[in-house]
DNA sequence: CGACCGTGAGTCGTCTGATGACTTTGCTTC
DNA sequence: GAAGCAAAGTCATCAGACGACTCACGGTCG
């Protein structure tokens, strides 16, 4: 075993086994180094393996922490890389989004409270009003976003709106058919949101499951390249 | 902007604009460090993160390479960490398998053919067949992988596979009730077979969503430690 | 002529030492 | 008592050196 991999598991059973738990700070990378028997750059890199999964936070001049561990933690590492997949392999994660998108609605659906219908459709009205693709899209996200929200699965919610970052990147609306995209879109909007206001599971998944479908769809028939942005800096 | 974020970003970002393209090998370390203008302790480690999420796969003594890029690559990632995520959390992770086992077998029912009811009954008589816990819980999970690969999204399968293996850590075959849980398991598997055979995908989903269900149940029963396995050396 | 083997260049893996940057703490000072 | 300062602790980065492994090339032997 390298002495990357001896760190990296070290540490890893250091966490799973409870000797370092959520929140708290990791021993210093020289007393970690001598415990684990490797050198410094190898510690480093078996942390920053860890960090890229979101287990673990270095904070420079402070020390390293445990994450909190919950699921959307770990979840919320594939979104860096799930932009990296060919658009072949992303159809396949289509199938799981409508599937979960589905049973999300149905859960919100069943659960949903007056305040959470308010929010929903106010997210409608924004969106109707806007003629920004960016803060459409924008918009677009935190309707469904609450959606998973009202659903009440953290977990869920978190993987949904990376499965949802990937499909945004591809920006249809910005598109010369955007409007009458966006006007299809909003219909869904309004017929998905109704079928949870009603306290509708049936309706509601069916609702969510077409809207997803239609995406799909359009990003078969147009494939626009991916437009990267390097606004990160 | 840190050093390590540089790399990892500009290594992204050759990858994401088709600069680096799937299962090509990277310039060397020397190379990429000048270009990327950072030290190769830096590059390293971004590297290290990258490879972690199952992007890129260091082979050592001969390069650095690009992997396929396959929504199952990725996913795989989340494998060495959804293990470490305490008990809590991953009730809800048992939410989304169920709604995903069910779609898989619904799936599988569609599409089965001969040759696959055959593998599935061969596997369920095996399973039937030992007194090992050990072998018992393999053969559920390759039962279980196999219906998977019927269903046709090797995405879905991998992630259910990932999902399924953090279960399997807690081995509840081998408790004192271990014995009955497992006649109940394998009664469910001969229900779920048996509907997939039938061409009958509601009857599958509802098996597939019953069968997890109970899984869920004896977990929140029983809630055994986990057994960390030192076997990986 | 083909198969085998050794050799060397190329590349990743690891260690060591030193320096810089940042955070936190605790003390000093007003 | 509060604000500012100094020092210790910690992570971040760099540089250089050596080891381990892979692979292709060329020579050798059958």
């Amino acid at each position: 075993m390298s002495a990357v991999d001896k760190a990296f598991h070290g540490l890893r059973h250091m966490i799973a086994t409870g000797r370092l738990g959520a929140g708290e700070r990791i021993p210093p990378e020289g007393e970690l180094c001598e415990e684990l028997g490797v050198s410094r750059g190898s510690l480093r890199e078996a942390v920053r393996m860890l960090a890229a999964l979101g287990v673990i936070e270095p904070r420079h001049g402070s020390g390293t922490y445990v994450s909190q561990l919950r699921p959307e933690d770990v979840i919320g590492s594939l979104s860096l890389t799930l932009e990296l997949l060919p658009l072949t392999g992303l159809l396949e994660v289509y199938e799981i989004r409508r599937v979960l998108e589905a049973h999300v609605a149905a859960q919100a659906a069943a659960r949903c409270t007056p305040e959470a219908v308010g929010t929903l459709f106010a997210l409608i009205e924004a969106m109707e009003a806007t003629d920004d693709p960016a803060k459409a899209s924008e918009l677009d996200h935190r309707f469904h976003l609450e959606i998973a929200r009202i659903g009440g699965n953290p977990t869920l919610a978190s993987l949904l709106s990376v499965f949802r970052a990937r499909s945004r990147k591809y920006q249809v609306f910005t598109l010369p058919e955007g409007p009458e995209l966006r006007r299809k879109s909003d219909e869904d909007h309004r017929v998905l949101a109704t079928a949870i206001a009603d306290h509708d599971p049936v309706a509601a998944a069916g609702a969510a499951q077409a809207h997803v479908a239609q995406t799909e769809r359009w990003l078969r028939a147009f494939m626009p390249p991916v437009e990267e942005d390097d606004s990160t800096g």
